[in-house]
DNA sequence: CAGGATCCGATCAGATACTG
DNA sequence: CAGTATCTGATCGGATCCTG
């Protein structure tokens, strides 16, 4: 059975330029999505851990991306009004649903690391 | 057991910063690449059935995402020297290991769309 | 601790014009 | 057909300073 977009009734379709598909997406294939929705599947953590897991993220980054996965329902913020405060950040079920395919692509990356580098031109960025 | 990557001897992390997968990864991540590594999954394709495929996509960014997967190893660009020329790209076996994660990113995206939506906070880039 | 606000350079990405 | 070259606006992303 195909996917409908529900208010259009078109079948989800990623190469088409209009469907919705396309902006999450874009959205998941952000720098430090991948590895902020991989780091959560560990479960429930806290900005200062999620920010140390991901090495190299700055805190505007991982901020910034925690909002997006945010408002696109992929993870939840539990703020405890605690002194100093203590902000707690999950995925959802559809985060956790999310989460596979991602760490999947992770997987294989590591796993196919040596022989990309051997395949690759010599063309250091 | 571990993927070690070659030159270092250190595990595949790309949590560490330091990690070639990283680049890869953000590699992976851009824009473009899911959906023109999916559409080479079909097979062959010349430039302009990419193009037509691959909709909305400029051919400067096209050109661009398919020198960057050559330079990665995960497609080969033929070159025909006929007049009209024709230029064919093919995913090599590495770049057709790749299509297996990143289909399946899409596929996910493709059926859960609709989920998304719902639980999208309202919020229209 | 968990960020918000701001500045600024790098890069991405589209539109347009031209070519073997 | 399959690009290259160029210009320009958007955005990404890091560094820095500040706060409840």
């Amino acid at each position: 059975m195909t996917t409908l977009v529900e208010s259009s009734g078109l079948p989800a379709d990623a190469f088409s330029a209009k469907c919705p598909t396309r902006q999450v997406l874009d959205h998941i294939a952000g720098k430090w999505t991948v590895l902020v929705v991989d780091a959560l599947q560990a479960g429930t953590m806290r900005y200062t851990e999620l920010s140390r897991r991901v090495e190299g993220v700055s805190q505007k980054m991982l901020t910034q991306t925690l909002r997006a996965l945010e408002a696109d329902g992929f993870v939840t913020r539990t703020v405890h009004p605690t002194i100093p405060p203590r902000v707690e950040y999950d995925l959802t079920p559809l985060g956790r649903s999310l989460a596979e395919p991602i760490t999947a692509l992770r997987r294989w990356t590591e796993e196919h690391i040596n022989e990309i580098e051997e395949s690759r031109t010599r063309r250091v960025p």
